[in-house]
RNA sequence: GUCAGUGUAGCUCAGCUGGUUAGAGCACAGCAUUCAUAACGCUGAGGUCGAGAGUUCAAGUCUCUCCACUGACACCA
């Protein structure tokens, strides 16, 4: 099976923050769970790098905008790489490959009768780069955003014919799992209920944009330009781009996660273009929430934004990885704290886990000729067994509704559960008894057998870890996947164990470490 | 402004159609302790369930009012 699966198309003003960390952290960990359960996935990231917001950034740096361009996403890329995000391919809407894809879309959509030139006019700011929706015989209206006049405009547009799909539109996002969250799902329903209105897809004092044929003083809007961004990232062949039935293998999309503000763009505008142009639209959409940083919108002027490279280089990749992905509830806002960013990564990954794979491959590798010990007879009956085919499967239920958090949780309860039993079981008494040697054996087998387990199932949150761990059970990750790798009792006692070293370092709770 | 959602221990949250002394994890304190990363385990302290009023034998759970925060209300990359 395909899955496909998006990150948004990165808007490169500025170097890479917090929140695009976020989505695209998120959209690993279930691009790797897609592959460990045999799909195959097409990952696609990338960056939109037109608008005129752009355009000044360039200027005001004095650089040309494909320089600006190049240096910002050459920061991204690197930030990808750090956090090591398992993007099959980048998308940049400046390539020529993305040009091309844009120039044969508009032209399906005008086979279609679904572009008009219209006239757009009303109070304009420059700082949103948006019509504001104010009252037109106002005199002087200002941007509540911005705090700056509105000016003037009266332009000429090319609109897209949004009104037409409205009833495709509506079954569309009444589909059961085409939206999430529900919450985020009515809001679009009430939206839509209200009529739809066309667009605007073209701008003409922009220039740097992508040219609308047969219409060149116009560049393309961001919407007709950076969303086609997921069709040229899913094109089988990337170097002369045909958009074909043929060429579309990847498409439909199986799921765009976005932030929580560009949720209607992705869908209801998308699912209509596509329509328009004769292509099917994806077949779900997510919409996640926003982080705050201790409590407070994070930005510029209150001077709290945190950079994702420093909590990389402070935290570490698996740090970082855990915390977002284990601790914010998928869909919701949340809040990063600096105090329990540390706490939840020690008591987790060090202390329950890392922890109890030291403990165990010490005693199993002391007291079994420096290796695993072999309980074929055994080994098939253990709580944990039986405990663990329970939380994997509720890892399962959890991850498919993109619930990290439970799926996390799930891994910890199996982890709890193992340091439990060690200490109920008690070995290093039991062993003083050589005629308890098989006990010790099945109790420290099947610890073990738990680890290999918990490794597995953490690979997606924390790939790095994950290695770490089946590293020292001498395990190929390589060759892991889900079907084959999750029955109990698959540890092979002939592949003998490394040494210990822990494999998750304490963090120090820093408080202001980051604040200039 | 209109509509929707949220507000439960220091922190993150569970609490379904109202029913015994309100739960979990983390943090904190004490005990115990080496197989182990000052880890693990056990025990404990911690809440007038945003505020007020009402319905009911009984309300965190229903109704009303108020407060705070969040989101939607069309072109916010």
């Amino acid at each position: 099976m395909k899955y496909t699966i998006t990150t948004p198309l990165y808007y490169v003003n500025d170097k890479p923050h917090l929140g695009s960390s976020y989505t695209t952290i998120a959209c690993d960990a279930i691009a790797r769970f897609q592959r460990l359960k045999g799909n195959t996935v097409l990952f696609l990231t990338g960056v939109d790098e037109h608008g005129q917001k752009i355009e000044r950034t360039a200027a005001s740096k004095k650089l040309q905008p494909q320089l600006h361009c190049d240096e910002i996403t050459r920061k991204y890329k690197y930030l990808w790489d750090k956090l090591n995000i398992s993007y099959d391919r980048f998308v940049r809407t400046t390539s020529k490959e993305h040009t091309s894809l844009v120039h044969q879309f508009y032209s399906k959509v005008l086979k279609s009768d679904d572009i008009y030139m219209g006239r757009q006019s009303g109070w304009y700011c420059v700082g949103c780069e948006e019509y504001k929706d104010v009252d037109k015989n106002d005199k002087a209206p200002i941007c509540s955003i911005h705090k700056k006049e509105l000016e003037w405009r009266d332009e000429e547009n090319l609109f897209f014919k949004l009104s037409k799909y409205q009833d495709q539109i509506e079954k569309l996002i009444q589909i059961d799992g085409f939206i999430s969250p529900k919450s985020r799902k009515n809001e679009i329903i009430n939206f839509v209920s209200k009529g739809l209105r066309d667009f605007s897809i073209s701008r003409v004092n922009l220039r740097w944009g992508i040219d609308v044929p047969g219409n060149e003083d116009h560049t393309f809007y961001v919407w007709f330009d950076a969303l086609l961004g997921y069709l040229s990232g899913s094109l089988s062949y990337q170097d002369s781009p045909e958009l074909t039935n043929n060429s579309l293998t990847n498409w439909p999309a199986n799921l765009h996660v976005i932030g929580k503000d560009i949720l209607r763009f992705h869908a209801v505008y998308w699912p209509a273009m596509l329509l328009s142009a004769g292509m099917k639209p994806p077949i779900s959409v997510f919409g996640h929430g926003f982080l705050t940083r201790e409590g407070q919108k994070m930005g510029k002027s209150l001077g709290n934004v945190l950079d994702p490279i420093q909590l990389l280089e402070y935290g570490g990749i698996d740090a970082m990885r855990w915390y977002l992905l284990r601790d914010i509830e998928f869909g919701d806002d949340g809040d990063f704290q600096m105090r329990r960013f540390v706490d939840i990564v020690n008591s987790d990954l060090s202390n329950t886990i890392g922890n109890l794979l030291n403990r165990t491959i010490t005693m199993s590798k002391k007291w079994f000729n420096n290796s695993i010990p072999i309980d074929n007879s055994s080994v098939v009956e253990s709580p944990l067994k039986d405990l663990s085919e329970l939380k994997i499967n509720e890892y399962m239920e959890s991850f498919m509704k993109n619930n990290f958090k439970n799926s996390a949780n799930s891994i910890i309860d199996l982890a709890n559960s193992a340091n439990h039993y060690l200490n109920e079981q008690a070995p290093w008494k039991l062993i003083k008894d050589v005629s308890n040697k098989d006990i010790v054996a099945r109790d420290i087998y099947s610890v073990l057998e738990s680890c290999r387990i918990i490794a597995i199932l953490l690979n997606p949150f924390v790939p790095n870890l994950s290695i770490r761990i089946l590293n020292q059970l001498n395990i190929d990750s390589t060759l892991i996947t889900f079907e084959k790798s999750l029955n109990w009792g698959l540890l092979n006692p002939s592949n003998g164990l490394n040494n210990p070293t822990p494999v998750m370092n304490k963090l120090e709770f820093n408080e202001d470490l980051f604040y200039e």
